[in-house]
RNA sequence: GCCUGGGUAGCUCAGUCGGUAGAGCAACGCAUUCGUAAUGCGUAGGUCAGGAGUUCGAAUCUCCUCCCAGGCUCCA
C-alpha cells in the first residue's frame, strides 16, 4: 500500500496511507483533534473533513472555536434551520442561508405567502433540536448543472443561483451556493438536500449551542423590487458558554441603549406630536449638547475656521444648481410651492457655502477658507429607517467646507485629520480606523489627474498619521474621493462618526474661482469635513460608549449635596455655592426624604459626585465625597481641596476614579 | 417604502371570555431629621395612540391613519 504526506500548520509533515481522508489525519495527529474537528482546509480552501487527501497538500483541521469553525458551524445550523422549516410548512421554498457576524440566517417563501411570527421561533427551535438529536450526517455529492436543475425543480430560487452561476455570475451570494459548473448538494436526509457548496460539519449532533433571534422580511437578491421572503435569523456558537457571553454581551448592549438613557436620564424625548424623527431636547440634554457645540465652536476658532450661518429654507433653484434636486428629491421634505417659485427644507449646507464664497471675488491669499456652520438640516429619512438619534429626520451637522488651491491640498488634509483626531480624543475615544473610499470608475466627475492627486493626498495623510485603513475601491461618491473614520466604543462596537472628502462637484456647478498670484482664475478644491456628522447622533454615541456616565465635563449636573438632617442645608447651600463659583454645575437636594434614598437617587442619575455633609463637615469646612462607581466614601475632605481637583478634572475631560 | 411585533398614568408594566381601568416607581401633601443605593401614611394622575365600524356593551373584535421596535431596502 503507496503513502502520502501531507504538511500541518506548523510545518510538520505527517505520513498517510494513501486514500486518507482529513478525518483520519485528524485521528492520526490525536483523539482531542479527531473529536473537536468539524472541517479541514487544504492548501487554502475549506472542506468537508471527509475529503480525500494527497501527496503534498498542506492541511489544517478546523475545529468550533476558530473563526473558519464558527462559520461552518453556522451554516450548517442554517441548513438544519430550512429542514426544520421544511417540515413544518411543506410545500415551503428555500432561498439562501449563509452564516453571517455570530450567526446566521435563512429566507423562505412559505406556502400561499404564510409570514412568520414571534411564536413561530419556538417552534421552528424545537425542530431544529429534534433533527441534531437524529445526529443526521451531512452528505456531499456534485452533479452537472442539469441534474442539480432536476434535483431542486420545485425550489426556484435554487433554480435561479444554478442558472445564474452556470451563465457566469460570480457574485458573492450565488458562489456561496455553487461553484462554477459543478453544482453540490449536501443531503442531511432522504428528504432534505439542500444547493451548497460547503463546507458542513460531519452530523447534525456537533450543533446545537444555537438561539433563533427573530424574524424579518427581506427581500430576493437584496432588491425592493423583488418578492419579500421570510428571514429566521439567529446566533451559534461552538459551547454553551460561548453563547451565553455573546447573549450577555446583547444584554448589555441593550442597557447602554441611548435611547433607554436618553428617557431614564431625562434628556431629551421624540414626541408623536412632533412625527417621526424629530427630538426634542429636554434641559439636561441641553446642557451636554451645548457644550459639546461649545467645545467645537472653540476648536474651531483655534483651527482657523470662519463661522457663518445659513437659512434652513431655499428656493429650489439652489438644488438645481447644485444637482441635488434630481439625485435626491426623495429624500427631501415635499416642495412649497409659492408665489416666487417652490421652495425647500435645506439637507445640506453645503451649496450655501459655495454662495458664501462666491458672494465676491476671492484672492489665492484668502486660501484656505474654511468656513464652519452648525447647520441644522432635515432629510425625509424612510420611515422604516429611523433609528432613534442614529437616524432623525431633522439634525445639526458640525458642518465645514474648506476651499483651497492644489498645492495646499496635501498640507491641509493632514492638518484636517489630525484636527479631527483630536477632537475625538476629547471626548473619549481613542481606537480608530479609517476607509479610504476611492473613484467609481463609472461614474465620477472631474479629471483622472485630480482623482489621483486627491486620493494620493488623502492616503499620504492616513499613512503620514499611522491611522489602520481600509481601500475601498469604487466606493467614492462621484464627486470626490474621502476619508471616514470609525471608532471603537467601550464595548467593542465601531460607529462611523467623521468624514473628509473632496469634491470636485460643487465648484464646477457654481463656477467657483479664484485670482492666483499669476493673475489668472483658478478653480479651487473643495473640501466636505463633519466631525461629529450630526450633533445628535454623535451626542447617541456617546451615550452608548461611556452607558450614560458621562465624563464630569460633560454631566448635566456635576456635583448634587446632600445635608445629612435638614439643619444641614444652609451648609450644603453654602458648599454648593463655592463650587458654583468656578463655574460647576451643583444641585442640592433638601434632607426631607433619609439620606440613602436620595443617595440612591443621585446614583440613579449617574451624577459624578454626591457630597453629604453633616455636623463634621459643618465644623471642618468639608464634605464627605462619594464618586459616581465607587462604593467607598471618601470622609472630611477640604472644601476648596475637592474644587480644585473637580475643576481640574473637569479642564481635563476626566471622570471620577472608579474602584 | 416593505415584512413581523407593538402603543394602557411621567416611567416600567398587568388587565382572563367583550361587561366600563390596575400595580410599582416618579409627582404632590403631611408626618419623619436620618452619615452614604428605596421612611411611613395619604392625595392626585387615564380621550386605553387617533379615527371609523361591529355590538345592548369595546382597552379587548374589524378596518384606516399616526407613532415605536427589530429586520430588508435606502442613507447627499
Amino acid at each position: 500500500m503507496s503513502e502520502i504526506d501531507v504538511q500541518l500548520p506548523d510545518g510538520s509533515t505527517r505520513t498517510l496511507p494513501d486514500g486518507a481522508t482529513a478525518r483520519d489525519l485528524a485521528a492520526a495527529v490525536g483523539a482531542r483533534l479527531a473529536k473537536d474537528a468539524l472541517a479541514a482546509e487544504v492548501n487554502g480552501e475549506l472542506t468537508d473533513l471527509s475529503r480525500t487527501l494527497r501527496h503534498g497538500d498542506v492541511v489544517a483541521i478546523v475545529t468550533p472555536s476558530s473563526d473558519a469553525g464558527r462559520d461552518v458551524l453556522r451554516h450548517s445550523t442554517a441548513h438544519v434551520l430550512a429542514q426544520a422549516v421544511t417540515r413544518l410548512w411543506p410545500g415551503a421554498h428555500f432561498a439562501i442561508g449563509p452564516a453571517i457576524e455570530n450567526g446566521f440566517y435563512y429566507d423562505f417563501e412559505l406556502p400561499g405567502g404564510q409570514h412568520f411570527t414571534d411564536d413561530d421561533l419556538a417552534r421552528i427551535d424545537a425542530e431544529m433540536r429534534a433533527i441534531i438529536a437524529e445526529d443526521q450526517p451531512f452528505t456531499r455529492s456534485e452533479h452537472s448543472v442539469d441534474e442539480g436543475l432536476e434535483i431542486f425543480q420545485n425550489q426556484p430560487f435554487k433554480v435561479e443561483i444554478i442558472r445564474a452561476v452556470a451563465e457566469g455570475a460570480n457574485d458573492d451570494v450565488d458562489l456561496g451556493e455553487v461553484s462554477g459548473s459543478v453544482v453540490s448538494t449536501y443531503a442531511n436526509s432522504a428528504s432534505f438536500v439542500d444547493l451548497c457548496r460547503g463546507p458542513h460539519v460531519p452530523a447534525t449532533s456537533r450543533l446545537g449551542h444555537f438561539k433563533l433571534t427573530r424574524v424579518a422580511g427581506a427581500y430576493w437578491r437584496g432588491d425592493e423590487k423583488r418578492p419579500q421572503l421570510q428571514r429566521v435569523y439567529g446566533t451559534a456558537w461552538e459551547s454553551a458558554t460561548a453563547l451565553e457571553a455573546h447573549l450577555t454581551q446583547l444584554r448589555e448592549a441593550e442597557k447602554r441603549d441611548h435611547r433607554k438613557l436618553a428617557t431614564e436620564l431625562d434628556l431629551l424625548s421624540f414626541p408623536s406630536e412632533l412625527g417621526g424623527g424629530l427630538a426634542v431636547w429636554h434641559p439636561r440634554g441641553g446642557i451636554v449638547r451645548k457644550e459639546m457645540e461649545d467645545f467645537s465652536r472653540a476648536r474651531h476658532v483655534e483651527g482657523g475656521y470662519q463661522f457663518v450661518v445659513t437659512p434652513h429654507l431655499t428656493n429650489a433653484r439652489l438644488y438645481e444648481t447644485s444637482g441635488h434636486l434630481d439625485f435626491y428629491r426623495d429624500g427631501m421634505y415635499p416642495p412649497m410651492e409659492l408665489d416666487n417659485g417652490t421652495y425647500y427644507m435645506k439637507p445640506m449646507n453645503c451649496p450655501m457655502h459655495c454662495l458664501i464664497f462666491r458672494s465676491r471675488s476671492r484672492s489665492y491669499r484668502e486660501l484656505p477658507l474654511r468656513l464652519f456652520e452648525l447647520g441644522t438640516v432635515y432629510r425625509y429619512e424612510r420611515a422604516g429607517t429611523l433609528h432613534g438619534l442614529l437616524r432623525i429626520r431633522g439634525f445639526t451637522q458640525d458642518d465645514s467646507h474648506i476651499y483651497c488651491t492644489e498645492e495646499q491640498l496635501q498640507e491641509e488634509i493632514a492638518s484636517l485629520l489630525e484636527f479631527v483626531m483630536n477632537v475625538l480624543r476629547a471626548f473619549g475615544f481613542n481606537d480608530f480606523t479609517a476607509n479610504l473610499s476611492t473613484k467609481d470608475p463609472k461614474k465620477y466627475v472631474g479629471s483622472d489627474e485630480i482623482w489621483e492627486k486627491s486620493t494620493a493626498a488623502l492616503r499620504l495623510a492616513l499613512e503620514r498619521f499611522g491611522l489602520r485603513y481600509q481601500e475601498k475601491k469604487g466606493d467614492a461618491a462621484f464627486y470626490g474621493p474621502k476619508i471616514d473614520i470609525d471608532v471603537r466604543d467601550a464595548i467593542g462596537r465601531t460607529w462611523q462618526l467623521s468624514t473628509i472628502q473632496c469634491d470636485f462637484n460643487h465648484p464646477e456647478r457654481f463656477d467657483l474661482e479664484y485670482v492666483g498670484a499669476d493673475n489668472q482664475r483658478h478653480r479651487p478644491i473643495m473640501l466636505h469635513r463633519a466631525l461629529f456628522g450630526s450633533i445628535e447622533r454623535f451626542f447617541g454615541v456617546l451615550l452608548e460608549h461611556y452607558a450614560g456616565n458621562l465624563p464630569t465635563w460633560l454631566s448635566p449636573e456635576q456635583v448634587r449635596v446632600l445635608g445629612v438632617r435638614d439643619d444641614h442645608d444652609a451648609y450644603a447651600e453654602h458648599v454648593a455655592q463655592l463650587l458654583r463659583a468656578p463655574g460647576v454645575r451643583v444641585g442640592v437636594e433638601l434632607a426631607n426624604e433619609p439620606l440613602g434614598a436620595r443617595v440612591r437617587r443621585a446614583k440613579l442619575e449617574k451624577i459624578p459626585y454626591v457630597l453629604v455633609v453633616g455636623d463634621d463637615d459643618v465644623a471642618n469646612e468639608t464634605v464627605g465625597v462619594n464618586a459616581r462607581g465607587s462604593n467607598d466614601p471618601e470622609r472630611g475632605v477640604g472644601v476648596s481641596a475637592f474644587r480644585d481637583r473637580l475643576v481640574k478634572e473637569i479642564a481635563d475631560h476626566g471622570a471620577p476614579e472608579a474602584n
